[in-house]
DNA sequence: TTATAATAGTTTCATAACTCAACTATTATT
DNA sequence: AATAATAGTTGAGTTATGAAACTATTATAA
């Protein structure tokens, strides 16, 4: 198979693939975040990278593609559930570092165990090969589409 | 290193892609879809599949995961827009089935040459063999996440 | 040292995307 | 015939999102 027909062909697989993908993962986690934590889907996200230690708007909005205010409103109904925090930097004050109450640290867990379970449940299904490859491809899907 | 910690692994690499990749991808169709044909992209996202041969509201609705209301609305808009046509089933007149018009198929055929360029450029940076690791993931994934 | 540019974040406004529940119409089942 | 199931739509309300304008703060250049 020359080139241009594997990049054609790898592009329809795209389009079958990852728009489905990552609908299926929002849908469930909407299950267990909505009903179990009282929590929306980009909430669960912001607080998974926080805790992570990607602490400021900027970065959060950098991590997940969508825009600086997109942030600060799921930044701000999180602050009003009480799970997190904004310290503005002593040294420069116009940075705001997020961190985690304790709240916010004991719901993450029980939420990010229930959503990992399911994604590991899935992943369990693949072989030690198909795990390796899986794992490359995430690597250079991130390197095409991310990282500049 | 053990299969627990590999899966593991996977996960946390999972959170960091799919979710920003599809970010990206959904961010630039909507520059080309809105800017240029005045769609949204789960209007194009519809056209594509009915173009496919998906052209039930309940089909749609199970290949993207959300709701049949949600897919009844779009589909109205790609109606009023003049794109695709509602034919009801004469054997079973519960069942709607969606074509594309001539114009329909024309703007599809522009919109998705010029979202495909875009997928194109990307991954003319990958070699060969990180185009059939990356294929191969795909297989993966949805055998995963999608099928049955 | 002021003036200007750059950076971080928020707010405002408008729209897109989605869900739930109630509803109509039609066909299948009992 | 009566009831259940299926396909689709409508209405009301919520969440997600981006663009642009704005505040506050720090860096840079004249």
């Amino acid at each position: 198979m020359n080139r241009p027909t594997q990049i054609q062909n790898l592009i329809e697989k795209y389009w079958e693939t990852i728009p489905p993908v990552w609908h299926v993962t929002r849908h469930t986690i909407r299950q267990v975040a909505i009903e179990k934590y009282q929590m929306t889907v980009e909430q669960f996200q912001v607080l998974r990278r926080i805790r992570k230690g990607v602490d400021e708007v900027s970065r959060l909005a950098d991590a997940s593609l969508t825009s600086k205010s997109a942030v600060s409103k799921v930044v701000d109904a999180l602050v009003n559930k009480g799970l997190v925090n904004r310290l503005t930097d002593t040294r420069d004050r116009r940075h705001v570092h997020l961190a985690l109450t304790d709240e916010g640290i004991r719901l993450m867990g029980g939420i990010y165990t229930d959503t990992e379970n399911w994604l590991a449940e899935k992943l369990k299904l693949l072989s030690a090969t198909e795990l390796d490859i899986t794992m490359s491809a995430m690597d250079i899907l991130r390197k095409v589409f991310i990282e500049k």
